[in-house]
Formats: structure tokens, C-alpha cells, sequence
DNA sequence: CTCCCGGTTTGATCAGGATCAAGGAAGATC
DNA sequence: GATCTTCCTTGATCCTGATCAAACCGGGAG
């Protein structure tokens, strides 16, 4: 996951290597100045944990390097991936005092932080800030409403075949060119984690997966590394068919 | 769904007679009377459509009296619900010009319109607005990613179990009284919509609500009133456990 | 009254995915 | 090089919820 590719922000807060989504789209030069005041960056490790649903809610943040999920665990040990973290993607919610879900680093993690009170106050400051975060959160709420249908109503191979093609989508917008044909990337979750993310179990992803395989609707390159021949194909096996299934 | 219910707002909208949560909340007289400049009422019998996804956005709604239901649908007809709303709830989203999920009347409705263009200006300038449209948008989608882990992790009877409690408690909340032991209520939804709500089909609904039934969980006057002898018992049908699964 | 109709219940059978179990591959560490 | 460890694959069997099918119930219309 180079940084290099991560680059496709001209206006970046300071020494932050992305610009934070969120924040910064629309500041100007002064307000960048501020919000530089208040940044910290945190690092973490694969497999580490960020913070626990209910504890107080310091910093928002915003990825810079890595791969973070939310999810939620039942009493039995039965969890539910409920969120994905890329870079570029904004963590925490401003008003709120408390983290809502666990928050676990998948691969190695840097975090660029703003403390969440003075970031607030921010915000009250600068209402386009509030709206962009307001079209984030949008955002966000739309694609947990596309996840409810793939975990209600999908088939296990269905399922596989979404999750593929919305990482590729990511995948590709973050490189900057078009998903075409033939495109190649890394899967950044383990079996274990991609059961999380559709319900199911661990088993069943890796025999879809090797059925996909089979059926020449992907290519693997170890466990890993995915490689699509068609787009197309892959579009229909997810059941949306027609379009991407992207929300109108 | 008696509308002496929703009377639980002291500063209303002139004559729309629920608060408009989102709206309203921190408004002052000024800003109340222009909200009333733009307000118009519409009404839908049960079961007709209110907007299909893809349509173009010309207003954002409260709703009044009645239940609509957002929801999205596979070419091949499996449908989910993704989206419950309920007097005094929010529908529309400002900054997008396109309707994202079908919104369904599943009983008769009336909503209150506001004609999203003069809204979104008057969104803009009146920073609290948005700021508090922030804070809903993050409950919702909060509410979605507790959806999530009913519909990826959750048995059949876990899932019919949390459904009830989460109605239960929206309920009990409407009528301004505790959730206590013996608590009535009427389920909003048939057996169908209570399935595309779930992930289930509609034979499973009916198969576990009788076995709640049954196993003296619930207790049921005709098909629709529900009446919960024991909150703790239900809850613990819920897979949670221990906390009622709001989100901490 | 009878007929119909949408919503609901219940039964019988089937199948997709879970569960239980074993083994393989690629790195780490020694 | 040998041995762990972690992640992944594959096989055999089981079980929950889907599917197919029939009948029930209450209400409205004729």
C-alpha cells in the first residue's frame, strides 16, 4: 500500500501526506494553519486494537497509512464488521463523548489526530466544515444501507463477489485510474476478517473464493492478490448486475 | 398510532403538530417563521410509494403521523428494508439531488414538505441547523450498523427478538413512559415487511413469533398487539444480553 | 349468506452455509 | 535446517432457515 498513491491532494494540511477529506476540502489558508495546530499522528500495529466501543472519544482522526475496521462483538464471540476504514477515510464523531464501535488496526496504522474538543469548537467556527462532515456522514449512512441488503439478502457467493468488486472500486479511485479489465490488487483482510465484514463464516469465504478461482472469475497470485479478467463478469456474479451498485 | 401521542414538543413548527427534530430544536421565532414560509403537507394511503431511488430530490420531510419504510430491491425481487421511519423522524438528505433508497408508505402517512432548495439555503445560513442534521445523520447511521450485526450474526429468533425490543422501545419512548414489564404496543409492519426488515422470509417471521409466543415471551391480541411480560426475558431472547444494544 | 382476498399460520421437504476435523503453505524464530 | 505459528484450503456431516404447498381467519362486497 505505497503512499505514493496516495497523493492526489494538492491542498494537504500542512505535513499531513493526504488532504483530510473532511476538513480541509474547502479551508483556506488560515483555517489550515489552525487546524495544523491542533494534529497529532498515532501509530499502531497490525492487529492492534485503536479503542473499545464506550470509551471516551478524545480524538477524531483521519487515516493517512493502513487499513482500520469498526465492528461489534456479542456476548458469545459472534463479531460484525460494520465499517472499513482506507486511507483518506475519517474516524470519530464529532459530539459525541463516546466511541460507538471497537476500532482495530488490520494492517499497520498511522492515524492523523485532532484532539476532539478544540476540533469541535472548530467546527462551531466554520460552518462549511460541519457540512462537509454532514456530506461524509451521508456517505458513510449510504454505504452501511448497500451493506444491509448484501448481509440480508445475498448468497455467500454473492457476497464474495461485492466485496471484491467494492475494494477494486476503492482500489482503483485511490490509483487514480479507471477499474478497467485486467486490473490487479491486494485483498488487505484475512480470511477471518472478510467473514466478519459479509456473515459469514471463515470456511465459506475461502471455498467461494476458490470457486470464483475456478469459474475464471478471478485470478489469485498467492492468498492475497487478486486479479480481474472482467469487470463485467464479476459485476454479475454480485447480482446487482446492470449497474455498479452504486446508490442513485 | 394516535396522533395525542406525539404531542411531546412545546415549541412546534406553527401548526405542524410534531416538532421537526431536526429542525427546529434550537430554532428561534425568526427562523421558525420562515421555515413556515416554505412548509407544505402531503399525504399517502397505505402501501403506495413516496419517491423510488434514482428520482429527482425535490423535497425533505418530516414525518407526522404514519410509517414509511426505506428500502432497496434486487433485479430478481429480494428486496431488504434498510431504513424505518417513524413520527418525528427525517427523510431526505440535503446536498444530494437524486432519492438513494425506495421510500414506501406502509401505512396511511402524512408528511411535512419542505422544498429542498430553499431549505438548503436555509441550511447554510443557520449553522445550527446543520450541526444538529449532523448529529441525526450519526444516529442513523448508527442504527444502521447495529442493523448490520442483527442481520449478519443474528439467529432467526434473535432477530425477531431485537426487532420487537427496538419497537418496543421507539414506542414506549413516543408515549413518554418507560419501557416497563407488561408494555402493549402494536407492531407497525406485516409479516412480509417485518422479513424484508430481517433478512428472513415471511414463513420464518410467523414461525418464531408464534414461537415466542409459545416459550411465554410475548404475548399477542390478534396478529399485530404485542404485549411484553417481561422485558428482561425478552432481551435476553436478543442475543445481547445484559444491555439493551444501544450503542455505547 | 357466500364469495373472495390479503394477511397469516402450519406442515413437509430441501439446500446453503455452519460446524467439526484434518492437513497444507509461507514466514518467523531458533 | 528444524520447528512454530499464522493463515488458508479442503472434506464430511449437520442444522437452520428457505422453499413449496395447503389451509385458516377476518373483513368487505355482492
Amino acid at each position: 500500500m505505497g503512499i505514493a498513491n496516495l497523493a492526489f491532494d494538492r491542498k494537504s494540511c500542512g505535513s499531513c501526506p493526504i488532504r483530510h477529506r473532511a476538513v480541509c476540502a474547502r479551508c483556506n489558508d488560515e483555517e489550515l494553519a489552525e487546524l495544523e495546530t491542533m494534529k497529532t499522528y498515532r501509530s499502531y500495529e497490525a492487529g492492534q486494537p485503536v479503542a473499545w466501543a464506550g470509551d471516551p472519544l478524545e480524538f477524531v482522526a483521519s487515516v493517512v497509512v493502513g487499513v482500520a475496521t469498526l465492528s461489534q462483538t456479542m456476548e458469545d464471540g459472534r463479531t460484525q464488521m460494520v465499517g472499513l476504514l482506507l486511507p483518506s477515510d475519517f474516524l470519530g464523531r464529532p459530539g459525541r463523548d463516546r466511541v460507538a464501535f471497537d476500532v482495530t488496526a488490520v494492517t499497520d496504522l498511522t492515524l492523523c489526530c485532532f484532539r476532539r474538543k478544540p476540533f469541535e469548537e472548530f467546527m462551531a467556527r466554520t460552518p462549511h466544515v460541519s457540512q462537509r462532515l454532514l456530506e461524509m456522514t451521508l456517505d458513510e449512512l449510504d454505504a452501511a444501507r448497500e451493506w444491509m441488503l448484501i448481509l440480508g439478502r445475498k448468497t455467500a457467493r454473492e457476497k464474495i463477489a461485492s466485496m471484491i468488486s467494492i475494494i477494486a472500486r476503492r482500489e482503483a479511485a485511490m490509483q487514480k485510474k479507471a477499474a478497467t479489465d485486467g486490473f490487479g490488487f491486494e485483498l488487505p483482510l484475512t480470511r477471518e476478517a472478510m467473514a466478519n465484514y459479509l456473515g459469514l463464516t471463515l470456511e465459506t469465504v475461502s471455498r467461494q473464493i476458490s470457486a470464483l478461482r475456478r469459474d475464471g472469475v478471478i485470478a489469485l497470485e498467492g492468498n492475497r492478490r487478486v486479479h480481474i479478467p472482467s469487470f463485467e463478469a464479476l459485476l454479475h456474479e454480485t447480482g446487482d448486475d446492470s449497474d455498479g451498485g452504486m446508490p442513485a
